[in-house]
DNA sequence: ACAGTTTAGGAAACCGGTTTCTTAAACTCA
DNA sequence: TGAGTTTAAGAAACCGGTTTCCTAAACTGT
């Protein structure tokens, strides 16, 4: 049958007190008798139910990581499974699992019931797509730590990692600036996203910087996806000053723009100039390869669990912000210098 | 302060054992009752405790899904994420959460302890990648419920889900010779793992029901990236008989493959068809775009957590092997006939 | 009206640890 | 050597549900 706590008592003659006082390696225990206790528990395979634990010490050593699993850009799963990797390096060797839940399947509501109410996770790293400033306060409320993925501009009170957006945007202009490129466009992301305005506005801070009049025909903000790049680039390029690079919002619009590139047989980084944000696998691999902005989501992942962990063991000395620097990654397709 | 069982006994005048039977609505408890209880309950702002029924009926309500989540190859990411997301569509609204656990982390033996001994989850699905006999054979002595990702050849006794590779194999090759291509090669995958033996038996299958000799100069196996790709299809290309198709192992290979054929201006699909495993993200968008042969991962995944759930609920009656069925997408690199 | 059967609900043990409080024994030091 | 302090470990309550067993009341049918 299976061992417990009362059968190493009986064996090692003592207490469950005693011997849960050696699990939780108390100082009032001499290490003599902790020696011993730990012999018997190896030699009768002894392992504590952590389902025991979990109610006597009202925690349950899950960390929660709730997404939108169901979204329907399949471009972004690998983001997001990076998150998940940096999650988990950072709670897995504290003994904290993760668990995944999905937005969608839980409910906006139900999310607190289940989750958070009856304790299934002991804090909560959440996208910044689900959180609210109302899910903020009830949280807060309830004294539960939580964690948002990106930034939550206007939310007081929160914890939040992202990465810098808008640093990006400036380094990947001032690249481009610095390969000579003079006319920078700006292709992809929604308007109504944080994460456009930011990386846009990295742009402009950038065009700023180098005496650049802000032309509003050069940005082209859109849904984003390949034929979505390929369409926009080809507008770009009817202006009657056209651009002689582009800044992309993800990888999905800078294969459209290659592409459309490649038909009207402009070359690239030579004619024109070719950025992007996020390094996605295949970057590397196109014609030619993408200079890309590695937005470093497995860092993020990292970020949040460090976080969320700080919260939980110690409220106060937590740091709130984080924001994680992205790294230039510079490939043939702004190579207008040799 | 938090309300308990207790308080709702209180409150309502009954026992905590009534009020539990109401919490799971056992046959004895007349409606009447019940709804009475509920309204307390509802009025009191109630939830149970997880911790408390994990406790007591010894079940924990978690499913967990262990894999390698620091595998070097992101290129793999994309399916991992939407395995996840398969197991978590089925198990969600059985209110299962999903654990993800990282084997790197765990180390090989302790997840043993960690994870199944001390229950923290009540079921496991495993990437074949970790699974061993030896494992398989613990697990069954504890007559633990798990699912193996992916099949066990050799393994006695097991519950396993896989896509059909070696009919993805037979079906993609097949689709060339339909198109009129000839001399069809396989580029890319290891020897030593199943995938690439069972995705190469589906090819050499079509070639022998075509009453095509197997060539082995066609067969490229290799690790798989971009780079390989393009290397393997000049191989291909070099010989005195060139092929005048290619299956690539996946979608990595192929955009190699294109990349390649594009700058020694080999036109696809009309003197090389081009056909791949695998539906990444970019396949609709390359040019020409591929046609891929879509081995669906997130229905391994809800495959997955069906067999474990059924296997959890009522081991007898439960499924012990199934393969999803891969899905031709015909694209442009492969369209010979117009 | 009475024996036999349901039905509704309670008492208490249980799940397997943790924690608080207490105490006997051992140790300190003047 | 005796009062004061430290140390080691146990008893019992606790975490918050579930489950088994039991009983009193209500309901059957004759």
């Amino acid at each position: 049958m299976k061992v417990t706590i009362n059968d190493i008592a009986k064996a090692a003659n003592v207490s469950k007190s005693t011997v849960s006082k050696v699990l939780n390696d108390a100082p009032s225990i001499p290490d003599s008798t902790k020696r011993k206790i730990r012999e018997i528990m190896k030699e009768l395979n002894y392992i504590p139910s952590s389902l025991a634990t979990h109610l006597a010490k009202q925690r349950c050593f899950n960390i929660g990581l709730l997404i939108d699993l169901s979204r329907k850009n399949d471009f972004l799963n690998h983001f997001f499974y990076d998150i998940i990797g940096g999650v988990e390096s950072t709670i897995g060797p504290l003994n904290y699992e993760l668990t995944i839940s999905n937005i969608h399947t839980m409910g906006q509501e139900h999310f607190m019931n289940r989750l958070v109410l009856n304790k299934k996770v002991d804090g909560l790293i959440m996208d910044n797509s689900i959180l609210t400033k109302e899910i903020a306060a009830q949280l807060n409320d309830l004294s539960f730590p939580f964690v948002s993925l990106g930034e939550m501009p206007g939310v007081e009170n929160i914890h939040e990692v992202d990465i810098d957006s808008r640093l990006g945007g400036k380094m990947l202009t001032d690249h481009l600036f610095a390969q000579g490129y003079k006319r920078i466009a700006f292709i992809g992301g929604e308007t109504n996203e944080p994460i456009f305005m930011n990386r846009m506005t990295g742009y402009t801070a950038s065009l700023e910087e180098h005496g650049v009049a802000i032309d509003q025909r050069l940005i082209k903000p859109s849904y984003v996806n390949a034929t979505i790049g390929s369409q926009l680039v080809l507008e770009l390029l009817e202006l009657e000053e056209a651009p002689d690079a582009v800044v992309c919002m993800n990888n999905a619009i800078a294969f459209g723009v290659l592409r459309a590139l490649r038909e009207r047989r402009i070359q690239v980084p030579k004619e024109m100039g070719v950025a992007t944000f996020d390094n996605y696998p295949l970057a590397p691999y196109t014609t030619p390869a993408l200079t890309a902005m590695h937005m470093d989501t497995f860092e993020l992942g990292v970020a949040a669990g460090e976080m969320l962990m700080d919260r939980i063991n110690d409220e106060r000395r937590s740091q709130r912000h984080r924001l994680i620097v992205p790294a230039l990654l510079e490939r043939e397709s702004t190579k207008r210098i040799l």
